[in-house]
RNA sequence: GCAGUUGUGGCGGAAUUGGCAUACGCGCUAGACUAAGGAUCUAGUCUGGGUUAACUGGGUGCGGGUUCGAGUCCCGCCAACUGCACCA
């Protein structure tokens, strides 16, 4: 009993024996693959926050393998990115070189984890033998008309001096800088993820994900259903086409509302109107995302002219004005002021009439003074007059229709991707173009387009790469017609490895081919996918979008990449998200130093439900660290102890395996936490209070401990004389019949109050029961008569008295 | 503004989904062991009254309700966090 718990040693020591004998073994059991979020290598390396995620998904893969599975743990890096691009400008340093030595220090950190790892399946987005793939899924999407150039104004961060995806603009502002966004015209390549949108939208539904991300997917990919209506632009030939999801308030309009941006804009505008409609036009072009945002006020200028709202002859006047999306619906809408209250503020700043076409039900006419959105009864709607304004949507739809004035239809906000980066350290696009063949694919037999060595890694800022300046790269023959071409230099954005880098790790040496059919039908989709929040409609958008592309073209059989998806809080310290910038990490490499990574772990999972924030305080490790040493002490105070198996003993360790499980399985880890603590307090108590605790019990005390602290369990799976590995054990069963207690303490309610507790006994039955309830609280009904009486086998007798 | 999440001791957090509120841990208090303790062990620790007792009241952000019984369900608020933000 006087043998140390001496963390240091035992770790090192089990780190080394894995390393020769892997604990994961196939011997033909079902797949699992669990999968963290592969990070990007930075500099500063890892802290506690980090460690949360790849802990859960360690002890969730370590309970699988337990479970009997084979389990699939790879990790990789997303290695291109700013950081390393930066940090090139600023030192000289090849980003490839950089990237490399962060690698190598990210790992070194996260072997102290001691994860379940196959290094033989890491990845790097980096690596020429990686993106070469990235650059095949952009030429079979440019096959397949997905990937195409548009020249257009997109977001523009001028601090990081590059086009971005409408997902990376939050607040109107740079997602990864904080700059607030500019537009700027340029030809960009775009990825028509539109095309997928109702996939993309269906498919979340089966999805075993958090509501909260589907719900997130679901609103950006927002869909909505309504019509489209043709208005004549009156005296002209012209017609405006609008979206509406409100066909039921058509007869409202009172006017209409143009993008500045759209297309019709000067030819409608009336020679009077000319010059107001150019300056307010070119006002708005060069307006941030964010003054747009801030503008309470609407502004907006007359073009003159008239539409005729086609089912009342009415005269509307068009208007310009920027609180009109020119590229969502047709960018033209038709303006109910009485109806929507957008339209309504309109109508007031600019003194329009407001016209009343749905009451509420009852409701005589009276001035508005907001709009009124909600449903009722149709008035002032010819034909349609007191209808219920929910069923005059249809109706009114149909009947546009039938007189082929609109269409029903639907809109989603999803955009194209702008895909275009005008950065260095990124995949380069692999297209050439040619001045007599135009936009030509880089061969397949080609690929990949290895991006060159570069004096300059410093965005020139003007929409072109720094790639563009480095001639005898740019210049190549054309691969369809030989005569001289320019390669493309814009490069692609940080997500495109990110993409589908999780379908590479089942195959990472295939040469032929980005997976193999056979390795992919083995080991995909991913079961289990473990990581932050903070990619809800990025990375896991973009990765659907990508698996169904995939799917489409035949590389892969599955329509859905992650079958489940965990995110796990952040740790924060002092109030706040650990991060370097706000200079509040903690570092692990002390933790691991003086309590060992088995107490880290057991601490990172204890510290609070892994699926909300929790505040990190590094005195809580001692907690686990005790527990630790006292399960330590536990087993060897009973080794060689001869321990008669009672009943009671039986019965705990049924208890704890049915605890353990069931919480494991509900993935509260917390409490499994204290689980353990709990039944270790117990059996404590009954090795140092009675006969002991028996070597079998131990040792499923062991294994169950196997996923949460792993050195020690093996090392006290050896000391328990038991053969092999721990992890060569199945995850115990309990045995339900041995679980009972034999009699319970059960609470006597009078009018909702405990006033005492009685025992019972298994079995026993309700009027014995009672009647001890009766005669527990004898003296405390005052007199009273007992009206009712409630009996909740196993939990609670309440008696109602008057 | 809209949507979602959260609100329980000094602190992190439990509560089998309607059944003994505060498990487990941190911290704190007292004691034991000790030359010493930032180690370990023992006892205590929501709060008011009560003799340090028995006992007895109150108590899960606030106000109502349903129920024998509510942290949990319903209605109405408040606060914090997250996401979206003129998507017609």
């Amino acid at each position: 009993m006087s043998v140390q718990y001496k963390h240091q040693e035992i770790e090192q020591k089990w780190r080394r024996i894995w390393e020769e004998r892997p604990v994961n073994k196939e011997e033909g059991r079902e797949k699992y693959y669990c999968l963290d979020m592969f990070p990007y290598p930075s500099g500063s390396g890892l802290h506690v926050g980090h460690w949360r995620g790849y802990v859960l998904s360690d002890v969730w893969s370590r309970y699988k393998i337990l479970q009997g599975y084979h389990v699939l743990h790879p990790m990789g890096w997303d290695a291109f990115g700013l950081p390393a691009e930066n940090y090139a400008i600023k030192m000289g340093v090849h980003p490839a070189k950089a990237t490399a030595e962060n690698v190598e220090n990210f790992k070194r950190q996260l072997k102290e984890i001691s994860a379940v790892y196959d290094w033989t399946k890491e990845v790097n987005t980096t690596d020429p033998g990686f993106y070469k793939w990235t650059q095949w899924i952009f030429v079979q999407m440019f096959k397949a008309g997905l990937a195409y150039e548009k020249e257009m104004p997109i977001n523009w961060c001028p601090e990081c001096k590059t086009g971005l995806a409408n997902e990376e603009v939050v607040n109107g502002e740079c997602d990864r800088c904080g700059t607030p966004v500019t537009k700027k015209n340029l030809r960009q390549w775009m990825l028509k993820i539109t095309a997928y949108a109702e996939r993309l939208l269906k498919d979340l539904e089966d999805l075993d994900w958090p509501d909260k991300v589907k719900k997130m997917q679901s609103d950006w990919i927002g869909k909505s259903h309504g019509a489209e209506i043709d208005f004549q632009v009156e005296g002209m030939e012209e017609k405006l086409k609008v979206f509406t999801t409100r066909p039921d308030t058509l007869y409202g309009a009172t006017f209409m509302v143009l993008a500045p941006e759209h297309g019709a804009v000067a030819k409608i505008t009336q020679p009077p109107k000319k010059e107001e409609v150019e300056h307010y036009v070119f006002h708005a072009s060069m307006k941030s995302s964010v003054d747009r945002m801030q503008d309470k006020e609407k502004t907006g200028v007359f073009t003159g002219s008239y539409a005729v709202n086609p089912l009342n002859g009415a005269k509307l006047p068009i208007w310009i004005s920027d609180y009109v999306l020119a590229d969502y619906g047709t960018g033209a809408i038709m303006c109910v002021p009485a109806h929507d209250e957008r339209d309504f503020a309109f109508a007031k700043q600019f003194d329009l009439p407001i016209t009343q076409v749905i009451r509420k039900e009852g409701a005589g006419e009276e001035e508005l003074l907001e709009a009124y959105t909600e449903e009722g009864v149709m008035v002032n709607s010819g034909p349609f007059d007191g209808m219920r304004s929910t069923l005059a949507k249809e109706a009114v739809a149909d009947y546009l229709e039938e007189q082929g004035i609109g269409d029903k239809t639907t809109n989603y906000k999803l955009r194209d991707w702008v895909f275009s980066r005008q950065r260095y350290w990124g995949e380069p696009i692999p297209i050439v173009h040619c001045p007599y063949c135009g936009t030509v694919p880089v061969p397949e037999e080609d690929l990949p387009v290895v991006l060159p060595e570069v004096e300059s890694y410093q965005p020139t800022g003007t929409g072109e790469s720094p790639l563009a300046a480095i001639e005898e790269w740019v210049n190549v023959p054309c691969p369809t017609c030989g005569k001289p071409a320019k390669r493309e230099t814009n490069t692609m954005p940080q997500w495109a490895g990110s993409s589908w880098y999780f379908l590479r790790y089942v195959d990472v040496d295939n040469s032929r081919e980005l997976v193999s059919k056979e390795q992919a039908r083995k080991w995909l989709p991913v079961d289990m996918y473990v990581g932050g929040i903070e990619h809800a409609v990025l990375h896991l958008l973009y990765s659907r979008f990508y698996t169904k592309f995939l799917h489409d073209i035949g590389v892969v059989e599955f329509q859905e990449p992650f079958t489940r998806l965990f995110n796990q809080g952040m740790i924060c310290k002092n109030g706040a998200k650990m991060s370097k910038s706000k200079g509040n990490v903690v570092s692990p490499d002390n933790l691991v130093q003086d309590y060992g990574c088995d107490s880290l772990r057991m601490y990172e999972l204890f510290v609070g439900p892994p699926e909300l924030d929790s505040e990190w305080d590094d005195r809580g490790i001692e907690g686990v660290y005790r527990f630790l040493n006292r399960v330590w002490k536990l087993v060897h105070e009973n080794i060689g102890r001869e321990v008669p198996v009672t009943q009671e003993l039986e019965k705990l360790r049924n208890q704890l395996i049915y605890e353990v499980t069931n919480r494991m399985n509900n993935f509260n880890m917390n409490t499994t936490v204290s689980a353990f603590m709990e039944f270790n307090n117990k059996f404590l108590d009954l090795s140092k209070n009675q006969g002991g605790v028996d070597k079998e019990t131990l040792s499923t005390l062991v294994v169950l401990l196997a996923p949460f602290a792993p050195h020690m369990a093996e090392e006290l799976w050896e000391a328990l004389g038991q053969e092999g590995s721990v992890f060569e054990n199945e995850w115990p069963v309990h045995d339900e019949s041995k679980m009972k207690e034999t009699s319970v303490q059960m609470p006597v309610q009078v009018n909702g109050k405990i006033k005492a507790t009685i025992l019972v006994e298994d079995g026993e039955d309700k009027e014995s029961v009672l009647a001890k309830a009766r005669g527990a609280v004898e003296g405390k009904l005052d007199g009273r008569a007992i009206q009712k009486e409630v009996y909740v086998p196993g939990r609670i007798i309440s008696i109602v008295a008057k």
